[in-house]
RNA sequence: GGCGAGGUAGCUCAGUCGGUCAGAGCGAUGGAUUCAUAACCCAUAGGUCGAGAGUUCAAGUCUCUCUCUCGCCA
């Protein structure tokens, strides 16, 4: 898609809903932090768009637990999916929704899926053979049986090998569609290595999917029961999947199931999304979802997170390093440095404090605040006039002028014919960004709008606008070429920051207010939604440009560099 | 065990159809500069492109063998 024209499809995008039991981690954060920056560039690009995370609770797990707290299910289910909300509201989400499994508006739906691919004769009964762990009350994969010898994998004592009725979708009957929707790219697997991963697993030939569990005695009351068999309940995973269609599946939202879908997640499920449920929604009748991402995980200081080490990094710790860097700068970390691809990242702390100082601070932070100096110091804080953006010979004017008072100053050019072009390189910018988020690729991004940065810093050192502020007396158009380089380098960062603020909305709007710009319906508000798309937003010299009044505060800096030796932050739990 | 991905500068990784492909960013070092947050800008990495063999006028880039790491297996 170029950039000439916005795409207007409505884009649907969804995290995985989280298992109640868990505490919120970097995980959980990390997929919603995607979801979220992907929704905000999507919003900011003018796309509709629909952003749906939330809680799976129907699993038997969530029902002994709450026992062992005293709790019934649903009041141990809240107290936890609180916790999730409350996680993602620090984390500034712009999640549209947010679901949970028990509400009335996903049960009812769920059922009407399951009943209807019943009456067609999709979803039938059938034995289940499977490993049984009775200590556990769970079937165990025959991989993980295999791996733990047949025993169970907690108290060591032998697996049974049981049978029982269930209810089977039949997957084997799609697996032609499939392969040939996965081939085409019609049905998009990321990454590309996943692709190649679910291509090969549906060479080894697809097997019946099992969407309902025997209640057993003693059971609490929990779960949607199978349509039409009470002695059975709907299987936890296939009611999960189900969230996605069910939030939408209605007059007001139809829509964004029409429109573009994509499902974000981690590796470990990817099977159930790229298969499973794309099968499932043909079977219904439904659209498949256009995109299936599947990203990596998060290691912590080189060593993978697990319960017997404990060094998850729970949402504690995010906020401490949100309290000494800001919110925007963990933020920063996690999608720039984080698993997008195949392969693993690691959160170490000198890795975030390298970043945070490389990209942040003495980039981004860097550049906004001596720029802003500079307006202040030379125009006390207003730019008298505007200016094309255009450095080059022979209509370089002012930057023959900087070349002279540079000159003039006894200091060298290394090369004295170079030319700058700002709506050129920023509208440059701008399309790649918009390019890369259709591929889900947000580092390129992002790095797009630091690209922008990094050209004005050149800029600046080339034409050294401070060294022409020294001569403004003795060269007759020395304030006219003044004026040109610093609106030039303010409106070209006025672009970058917009290109940035998907994953720094709060920070990119401390700047917007710094600057007086005017892109958000609210000022005051960084989630109150932009005025106009981006083509217009960062469109050089258009309605959202720096203005010849506009005040250009100086502001305090948005990211101070960090001492690279300082520990990292506490976060006041005893370990 | 089956299927698959990968081993390229200290770190994270790019390298399309084999021939400026030996690269980028970060870190480190040196220089220049002062508007700025000891920031910015410029220069510097001589790395047997995991090992060995083969094909070719020419191979990180194709073939084979070996080795190591990793992923998926409902």
């Amino acid at each position: 898609m170029g950039s000439d024209q916005a795409n207007q499809t409505p884009y649907y995008i969804t995290t995985p809903i989280y298992y109640v039991n868990d505490r919120p981690h970097i995980g959980h954060c990390y997929s919603t932090l995607i979801a979220d920056v992907a929704a905000r560039a999507q919003r900011l690009v003018g796309r509709d768009v629909f952003f749906l995370t939330g809680t799976d609770e129907h699993a038997e797990k969530v029902s002994k637990t709450a026992a062992e707290h005293d709790k019934t299910p649903m009041e141990w289910a809240t107290i936890n999916a609180d916790r999730f909300k409350a996680a993602f509201e620090f984390m500034n989400f712009s999640n549209d929704d947010f679901v949970r499994t028990t509400e009335e508006r996903h049960k009812a739906k769920a059922v009407e899926y399951i009943t209807q691919l019943k009456d067609e004769g999709i979803v039938t009964l059938g034995d289940y053979e499977g490993w049984y762990d009775p200590s556990q009350e769970e079937y165990l994969t025959e991989m993980v049986a295999k791996e733990n010898d047949f025993k169970s994998p907690v108290t060591g004592k032998p697996l049974e090998k049981r049978v029982e009725q269930n209810w089977f979708f039949d997957l084997p009957r799609y697996e032609p569609w499939l392969k040939e929707r996965i081939d085409s790219g019609e049905l998009r697997i990321l990454p590309e290595a996943r692709k190649n991963e679910v291509l090969g697993r549906l060479k080894q030939g697809l097997r019946a999917v099992p969407v309902s569990r025997k209640i057993k005695e003693g059971d609490a009351d929990w779960g949607i029961k199978m349509p039409g068999d009470d002695s059975h309940r709907i299987y936890v995973w296939i009611e999960a999947l189900c969230n996605y269609l069910t939030t939408v599946d209605n007059a007001e939202r139809g829509q964004y199931w029409e429109g573009e879908v994509v499902h974000l997640m981690a590796k470990d499920i990817l099977w159930f999304h790229a298969i499973v449920w794309p099968a499932m929604l043909h079977a219904l009748g439904k659209k498949p979802p256009e995109t299936v991402y599947a990203h990596a995980y998060w290691i912590a200081e080189g060593k993978k997170m697990s319960k017997s080490l404990g060094n998850f990094i729970e949402i504690d710790l995010l906020q401490a390093y949100a309290e000494k860097y800001s919110l925007d700068a963990m933020r920063w970390f996690l999608t720039t440095q984080g698993p997008l691809g195949a392969n693993d990242a690691d959160f170490a702390h000198a890795r975030f404090v390298e970043v945070y100082n490389a990209d942040l601070a003495n980039s981004v932070g860097n550049s906004m605040s001596r720029v802003g100096n500079m307006i202040n110091k030379y125009f006390d804080g207003t730019i008298p006039a505007t200016c094309n953006g255009e450095f080059g010979f022979p209509n370089g004017s002012s930057l023959q002028t900087a070349l002279t008072a540079l000159d003039n100053a006894g200091k060298t050019v290394d090369d004295p014919s170079r030319t700058y072009h700002f709506p050129e390189f920023t509208q440059k910018a701008v399309s790649d960004a918009v390019d890369a988020l259709g591929k889900m690729d947000l580092e390129s991004m992002l790095d797009s709008g630091r690209s922008i940065v990094r050209h004005v810093d050149d800029f600046i050192s080339y034409c050294a606008p401070f060294t022409l502020a020294k001569q403004l007396d003795t060269l007759g158009d020395g304030k006219h070429a003044l004026e040109s380089i610093l609106y030039s380098c303010c409106e070209a960062l006025r672009i970058a920051s917009l290109l940035l603020s998907p994953a720094m909305p709060e920070k990119m709007a401390e700047l917007w207010g710094n600057w007086n710009c005017d892109h958000l319906n609210n000022p005051e508000d960084p989630n109150s939604g932009f005025k106009a798309p981006l083509s217009e937003l960062a469109a050089w010299g258009g309605g959202y440009s720096i203005k010849p009044d506009q005040e250009i505060l100086k502001g305090e800096a948005l990211f101070m560099r960090a001492d690279v030796k300082e520990q990292p932050p506490e976060t006041g739990r005893n370990s």
